[in-house]
DNA sequence: GCCAACGTTGGC
DNA sequence: GCCAACGTTGGC
């Protein structure tokens, strides 16, 4: 099982929606890095749901419950399908990851703009070390 | 709301 | 194929 970050704008698209709808279809991405991740992802991967706007932070967990597909849209675009996992009992901040010190080479902290990549397992298992027990 | 980073487009 | 102009994204 492989883990990965994707991130959204909550005004167009929040974790509670993905709550509310249980499962969605993870379209939009554009750039080629970032389809590169789409691309790599497969069902039973973890995804850690990340908010861009307001305070950034990864907010939730998803599961990939599809294999990529090219956007009917969009051929040149992939999507693929998340479920809706859980909310963190507590977000972790982007200011909190880069404090860290920790994951500077991780594409979060470096490539700002970049909206879905994979996430280093000693992330995953980081983020999961702030939650309260 | 502003600005920096950076990807994309189009003219040559 | 290069590069300037432009548009978009994300962090603050």
């Amino acid at each position: 099982m492989a883990f990965f970050l994707a991130k959204t704008d909550p005004e167009t698209y929040s974790l509670d929606d993905l709550a509310r709808e249980g499962r969605t279809t993870w379209d939009g991405v554009r750039n080629n890095t970032a389809l590169i991740a789409i691309r790599a992802m497969r069902p039973g991967d973890e995804v850690l749901i990340y908010h861009s706007q307001g305070q950034a932070a990864v907010v939730g967990l998803a599961e990939v419950v599809s294999e990529p597909r090219q956007d009917p849209n969009d051929p040149k675009l992939w999507v693929v399908d998340f479920e809706f996992k859980g909310r963190l009992a507590r977000p972790v901040t982007l200011r909190e990851i880069k404090e860290t010190g920790q994951f500077n080479d991780f594409n979060l902290v470096r490539m700002s703009r970049l909206s879905t990549m994979p996430a280093p397992e000693n992330f995953v298992q980081w983020v999961k070390d702030q939650q309260p027990e």
